[in-house]
Parts: C-alpha cells; sequence; structure tokens
DNA sequence: TGAAAAATATACCAATTGGTATATTTTTTA
DNA sequence: TAAAAAATATACCAATTGGTATATTTTTCA
C-alpha cells in the first residue's frame, strides 16, 4: 500500500505531466502548479526539490505511461512483422491517445528542453535511444528467424520508422490534422512489407 | 535607402529571431532581448507594439530568409524532378544551415506555440500550407510534362515529404546527430526515383 | 541652421517569478 | 492515546516580468 505521501506524490505527478508537457518548462510556473493541485507550495516543495525536478519526474511519468500502452499493444504478436505492424497500428490512433497526456512528450520536451535545459534533454535522448533500441531489436528477431530479409540493417530502419512517427507527430499536431499520422503509418506499413519482409 | 528606423527595426529583429527560435516565446524575456540588442525598452517598444508582435515578426524574418535559401536553390534546375531531388539535396546541409536562425522556425515555433499562442501557431501553419503547395505544384508541373507519373496524388505526396523532412529535423536536433538527415534525404530520393518518376 | 518630429533612454509600475523559513496540521507508531 | 515525525500551509523574500509615461537625444526637412 502506498503511504501518504507517495499518495501525494503521485496525485501532484498526474495533475503536473500534461500541464508541463503542453506548455513546456519556462511557460509552466509553480502557481499554475499550486493551483491545478489545489495544494500548496509547501506540499509541492515538501515531495519535489525544485521545478526542474518536478519537469524530470512529470516527463518520466508520461513517457512510462505511454510507453505501457505501446508495449501492451505490440505484445498482442508474437512475430516481429506482426509487432512491427502493431506499431504502425498503435500510433494510427496516437493522436487521441497522446492528447490526454498533454501532446508527445517526446516531441514536446525534446523541442523546449533544447538550448533550454540539458539535464530534461539528456532524459528525451534516453527514451529516444531505448525506443529504437526496441525496434531495432524486434527486426533483429525477425532477421533470426527468417521473416524478415538477411540484407536489412535493423537500427537504420528502427530510425526511419521512429523519424517517420515524429514527423508524423509534429505534422498531426501543428496542423491539427489526423491526416499525417494515418498517411505515414500506411507508408511505414508499405515499408514492412515491401523493403523489410523476407 | 532604409530610414534610421527601419535599419534599427532590421537590427533588432536580426538579432532577436535566433534568441526566440531557441528559447521559446515564453522563454524569452524582453531583457533577453534589450541585452542582446544592446537597445533600451524605449527603443524596442517604439519599433514594435509589444512582446507577441516581436516574436512574430521574428518567425517571419527567420521563415522569409530560410525560404529565400531554398528557393534560390530549387531555381538553379528547370526540371520539376530536378527541382524535387534539389530540395532533399538542400536539407542534406539543413543542420547547419538552420544553426544560424537557432533552428527550424517552423519546428520550435510550431511546437513552441502549440496549446500556448494561437496567432502565432496560425502562422506556422500559413507557412506549412505554403510550402506544401509550392511542393505539389511542382509535382503537377512534373506530371504535365510528363516526367512524373500521372498515377500520384501531388499534394499526398508534397505532405509526405514534409512531413518526413520535420521528422529528420527534430530527430536531428534533438539527438544533435546528423545522420537522420543524410539519411531521411536518401529516402526522399529513392522516393522520387521509385515512386514519382514516370 | 533651427524648429518640428521622430527615435531612443530613463525611471518607474504593479504583478509574478521560484524558492524558503517557520508555523500548523495530519499521520504514524510506541 | 500521547508523543514523535512527517506532511502541508502560511507568510514572506529578493529578483524579474512585461509594459508605460516622460525626459532626452537624434534625425529630418523647410
Amino acid at each position: 500500500m502506498l503511504t501518504k505521501s507517495e499518495h501525494t506524490k503521485q496525485f501532484i505527478l498526474e495533475t503536473v505531466a500534461p500541464i508541463f508537457n503542453k506548455n513546456g518548462y519556462a511557460a509552466t510556473s509553480m502557481s499554475d502548479i499550486t493551483s491545478a493541485t489545489g495544494l500548496t507550495k509547501g506540499a509541492i516543495y515538501g515531495n519535489f526539490k525544485n521545478k526542474e525536478e518536478l519537469a524530470i519526474a512529470a516527463f518520466k511519468f508520461n513517457v512510462k505511461h505511454l510507453m505501457a500502452l505501446i508495449a501492451n499493444h505490440i505484445n498482442q504478436s508474437d512475430s516481429p512483422l506482426q509487432k512491427l505492424l502493431s506499431i504502425s497500428e498503435f500510433y494510427t490512433d496516437y493522436y487521441k491517445i497522446s492528447k490526454a497526456f498533454g501532446g508527445c512528450p517526446v516531441l514536446n520536451i525534446g523541442v523546449d528542453a533544447n538550448n533550454q535545459n540539458s539535464e530534461l534533454l539528456e532524459k528525451v535522448r534516453v527514451v529516444i535511444e531505448r525506443i529504437q533500441d526496441q525496434v531495432a531489436t524486434i527486426i533483429e528477431d525477425g532477421i533470426e528467424i527468417g521473416e524478415i530479409s538477411t540484407e536489412i540493417n535493423a537500427m537504420q530502419y528502427a530510425k526511419r520508422i521512429d523519424t517517420m512517427i515524429q514527423g508524423a507527430i509534429f505534422m498531426t499536431y501543428t496542423m491539427d490534422d489526423d491526416f499525417y499520422m494515418k498517411d505515414t503509418m500506411n507508408q511505414i506499413n508499405n515499408m514492412i512489407i515491401n523493403e523489410l519482409k523476407a
């Protein structure tokens, strides 16, 4: 069972995470945080050292929950090829899904932290590397069991897929138009079938 | 010849544009602006109504100059197919080029303005639409003279190219790694030759 | 060149910023 | 249930925020 303070900490994070994600670090004030949570500065600073630590925890909170959703989706299937297709299937609905988190944390915090907050930027980089490693591993597994062509450079395609997804997320949010997401996922599906498939 | 105030206005913009681009709207303070320009608030507010108007003018300044660079590059060739290839050629060096402007204004201000500044966001949307229209027009010209397959949906491919480029810009800046830009431009070249070319 | 106009500097404003020391309340545990 | 400990609230801090009114300087043009 969670202690009182652990419960409060979780409550603060789930309340604050979408705010930091939407507004960015500088544009989120401590008074935004106290008024959104209904708590006072005493409670906030009792649980988090300062604004930066809170922003980092909020980013990790968002990533953890979004990654859990996609992992759950991917693990429905055993075949590496199917897992790849289920990634693009997941992102087809990503606009709706990620809105509940205040947007895509990787895109938002990645852009926001660049030139502004090197600690936060480092966290974003670690997340991106982890995602790409996971996709590359799926591709390598596919090569091993003969589902994916041996010609394929796993990490190169992992980066390509990731890059295309991030581009689609940016365009979808900026233009408020789901077309970019849907079309890009079709493109990725075609890539999987026409280039990756053995 | 430029009047004194027009000269000052230009000086303010070229000094301030990269700062807004790097930091975003909220994280750029008026004192950042006065200390960077060496001017006082009187001079700044004498030339611009407020911080928002200055941020919008700074965004337009960056876009205007970057668009001039790419237009100049594209217009080296007459053939629509060559023009498309010269777009990806231009973006191959975009990391280095755009750094002088404080990054990619479309990506940075697009993300920064979302949920924060609807007027600025609207300007970004207009720029994106203009870029896509221009690329679509090149594709349509290519179809007309038989260089590009009649099967091709011009606007769909304009959006695809734009989406991939934005994804590459985000990844390149966030990971500080030019690989994403180079590899994505190879991908776009292949797309032009294998899918678009008649 | 001198007066009018334009541009810039100075000095100020209330409101807000992130953060802290301390008082008070709540929770835990002996 | 009472005392110790933990959590939260209150009241405050200096520094900074975007913006403005006015004084001063510079430029323009008759």
